[in-house]
DNA sequence: TAGATTGTTAATCGATTAACAATC
DNA sequence: TAGATTGTTAATCGATTAACAATC
């Protein structure tokens, strides 16, 4: 069965879509509509039934999806039951907390160890994961198949680390640095960067000073 | 003047731009184009072309921008001269890292404290920053006319906690509890949300084994 | 059967890209 | 003048929304 392809903002819905489906209290029925789970979030619902149907092909109308179904449907999709593993570049705060973060695991991620230049740092632990010299960062990709690289370090070193994460055979890279990553195609860059949150807020309070009303 | 209203994509770019032009080394030229920032940003010369002309009109034909001028105008633009009072609520892990967090007031961002409803955690500091009770939280917001709230409790409280600030005169919230927040119309929640960061990059991974070449 | 719901096909909307005129 | 660059107008593309047929 090929994975079917879906959009990025389809993407984006469907980890909603299925927390909100978990968080949900066990109601009187088995089954939940598109309907209304597009009206909890505030969603259009031909959206919400367009995204499960690349997911699904379970609901049946009048009555929807089972819910418990439609759950394992939205897991499997995401990849949260079958865990990848990582490796994290920079264990300074972020690099740290990120370590320690015990989510993750739920998530399908599985750190399985940090780097750091540092010699102080290198050789400590943190969340239980070990901290090791960037000297066995190659080795240790290689090893363990590692797909995934996280990369907390200062902006100047985000490129280098990448480069030497894209060697080893990461094919997926997310970036807490501020900086453009230049990759190979086929290996995708998601970024995570508070500035540009910081800025769609802060450009909502200039719009709203700017409204008369 | 009326500030011009831009799309969501061109807000998502242009701190990329401003950091960007930032990082830059000193060239021989006081002058940078559009062209030279798209190709360095993997982005077509015209989509930059346009997000700059929403944020200034100096560029001169054949020069392109001069460098310094650029950066103010898009510093003016995205707030970070320009800074706004916030509080976060929930001093957890991830709210004692982000009242850490030393370089928000660079982006323009200023949290004056945060709220916690244990009373261990009440009473104590992070990052120089003050720890109140909950009940100090409408009086703070409408003393200092606080217009950005961070919310970091967990998902049960995060609802009752964002109208909590809303009720406050709060017309912003930056959002990392994984739920989906009801509000008002007119108030914007910024979601932070690393599930769907993991999504995208899970699915990235699965399309590329799912290629035969 | 009637009503609720799914899922598809067509219409609309908005963003990106292409083409080009203006200008230093 | 010729070439590089801006900024605008038109064409294309993709996502959302609307309309509707299918079905339990």
């Amino acid at each position: 069965m090929p994975s079917r392809s879906v959009s990025k903002q389809t993407l984006q819905r469907l980890p909603a879509f299925l927390h909100y489906l978990k968080s949900r209290p066990e109601g009187p029925s088995r089954y939940i509509s598109a309907t209304a789970i597009a009206e909890a979030l505030g969603l259009n619902d031909v959206v919400v039934r367009k995204d499960l149907a690349s997911v699904s092909s379970s609901g049946r109308p009048k009555v929807g999806y089972v819910r418990e179904e439609l759950i394992g449907e939205l897991e499997r999709f995401l990849g949260y039951d079958n865990t990848q593993d990582a490796i994290l570049v920079g264990a300074g705060k972020l690099g740290k907390a990120l370590l320690s973060y015990d989510v993750f695991p739920q998530y399908g991620l599985n750190i399985l160890a940090g780097f750091d230049t540092d010699p102080r740092v290198a050789g400590t632990e943190a969340g239980g994961k070990k901290i090791l010299p960037m000297e066995k960062l190659e080795s240790l990709c290689r090893r363990m198949g590692v797909r995934i690289g996280i990369i907390t370090v200062p902006g100047e070193q985000a490129q280098g680390v990448c480069d030497r994460l894209i060697a080893s055979g990461v094919l997926a890279v997310w970036n807490f640095a501020n900086v453009h990553l230049s990759v190979p195609q086929g290996v995708l860059v998601q970024n995570e960067n508070m500035a540009v949150s910081l800025a769609i807020l802060s450009n909502h309070l200039k719009e709203r000073s700017g409204t008369t009303k």
